[in-house]
DNA sequence: AATGAATGAGGGTTCATTCAT
DNA sequence: TATGAATGAACCCTCATTCAT
């Protein structure tokens, strides 16, 4: 890869850190090119060499930040330890980026009527592939024997589910200290596999 | 009340439910007033007779919504039965409602990007007393020894944040029937608490 | 008709005609929606509450324009007289369009790439049929035995240019006066069609 | 001139054929830079090192088109053969370029709308000279006897206008071979003439 | 109580143009 | 010479909102 194409590479990542800040604090639809620019210390138009539109920037904005976390997800599976200990990690893991990315993690919600046509179906498959790694986790428990589920895709969905919930209530100034949150969570989450 | 007053509040809980449709159809910014007003087969400019802003209708859209929700809980956590079989009705009746009501029962929504200021609170005033409904029935279970649970705030974020996801990928044409989805929710459900 | 229907439409003529204004003096391109609406003393916005969008616009004056030049032809068609006389007629009709509408009637020319497929079509009909008045003038000299004509398309074209060329060229402060324009147009034209 | 005058030169010739290209392909307004330079196999920015801006690219593609027209018709001008033989030829080649060049070489564009203030007086004299060729192969057939006109200036105009109609409605694909219609055109102006 | 009509702010997008390198 | 990157003006279009009738 030539030089001047890293380059660009790095100028659009930052583009999309900026992006996904105002996305976070908008929403998808309350972001504008112009906050989003203004954050870059640019003009609109500029952002309009590094991408195609506005749907082609949420787009990769909704995609870096699920293959970020996937990343995460995907080194702690091929890690060591038994299903549980690996499940609590990543349990840790997911309500960290809920927590402390709080508004990154949020993109995690709803694409819907923001996405192309050609869009809609990576960012299905990306969170099919997020969704998959709990799959995974718990499958591997299954075989081992530590986890009994007769129903592991509504287990996995409830997980998800719950722990995505989170941000909606969680202050970091608020009662429950972040890891005994995730103990407690991990706790009812292995509970619930068992 | 006069009855010109009863026939304002008639014709605002039209279209208000109205609104609902749309709104579920569209989300909450995809919602163009004069789709709304088309649907009740009025004119934009007649909603502002009803309704101070957009803001306004949207706000009591989600009031509504809840409002019922609530209410539907409350009768069956006042109804007979234990404890494990009034949560399992609440269960049905809110997977019902966010399967069904999908955006305007959006919990997961940010009240901040949707509301304004003055309307923020009374949400989460509302919120607040529908989540407690759960919290109700978990403690009637505790206390006749049905449910044993440690940390009855934390099982009841679960269960909420676990129901509330459902909108994320449930569709009505999906593997999955909405009945079926039901009783696997309340029986993992039962199966945090016991 | 409902009166509000009328004014309706009066509204949609009267925008045309400003918009006709504009067209003609910067091209299809050139006129901007802006510069139509501030003609009209309105604002931008307002247009759209009677027009689709400026391509439906365009598409509309386009029309207009053809189907007044269209109805005082066919009238001047089906008039008395022998072809040659009716043909005088439409040719100083038609250069009188061109002399003295000038801008207006420059609309004649180019439509390409600025209307929608589903306009395209109704557009080239439209031309299709101002075209064919000359083409059954024609055909009726010939019938009658007062032209003689192997090529009656080709003709046609040839008589249809020359006129429309002459906006290129005609000042009206220039040497040649009107009415002496029309004479040797229809002199030629006539000897061409002998 | 030194050597790299004349590269820079040469290169100019090539933006300009490309740009022709472009421009026939789009219309003067719908041929962007960016295009233009991407069919060079250059970048925007670099174009603007060999022409001042996009009004003087168009301008001189205009002129380019026009100028070899214009030379070719005065080397058939000057050939050998009677007015009728001359104003054959020089028929079929205006044909030629307003059916192969189109928009680069029409001159039913209003100057004014495509080109700056300083650049319309050249354009307008080169369509003057241009026209003037007409002119003089008439007069020559005046002067042998072949031809016989009253009204000279007129019925150059008519035969300029219809060769440029021409554009407005030929379609290489269409039912007329263009041979054929060249044939058909010399025929009729011919016909104008004698 | 409702409407028709207009407004105006703002958003997405395009593109000619510039300029340091 | 050429380019990459950025700019900014202009344009189309949407939509919540207003207000006289």
């Amino acid at each position: 890869m030539k030089l001047s194409e890293k380059k660009i590479l790095k100028k659009k990542e930052q583009i999309l850190l900026s992006a996904i800040t105002i996305v976070n604090r908008r929403g998808y639809d309350g972001a504008t090119m112009e906050e989003i620019a203004a954050e870059m210390l640019m003009t609109k138009g500029s952002l309009y060499y590094y991408f195609k539109n506005k749907g082609d920037l949420m787009y990769q904005c909704h995609k870096l930040v699920l293959a970020q976390a996937t990343q995460e997800l995907e080194e702690e599976l091929q890690g060591e330890g038994t299903a549980e200990e690996i499940l609590r990690k990543m349990v840790a893991t997911h309500i960290n980026y809920a927590v402390e990315e709080k508004e990154t993690f949020n993109m995690i919600i709803e694409p819907k009527q923001m996405f192309n046509p050609e869009q809609i179906e990576p960012v299905l498959k990306l969170r099919k592939h997020y969704a998959s790694l709990f799959d995974q986790v718990i499958e591997k428990g299954v075989s081992t024997g530590e986890f009994h589920v007769e129903e592991p895709i509504i287990v996995r969905m409830i997980i998800l589910g719950a722990m995505n919930w989170i941000q909606q209530w969680y202050r970091a100034t608020g009662r429950l200290a972040k890891e005994e949150l995730k103990q407690h969570f991990a706790e009812y989450i292995i509970k619930l596999l068992k």
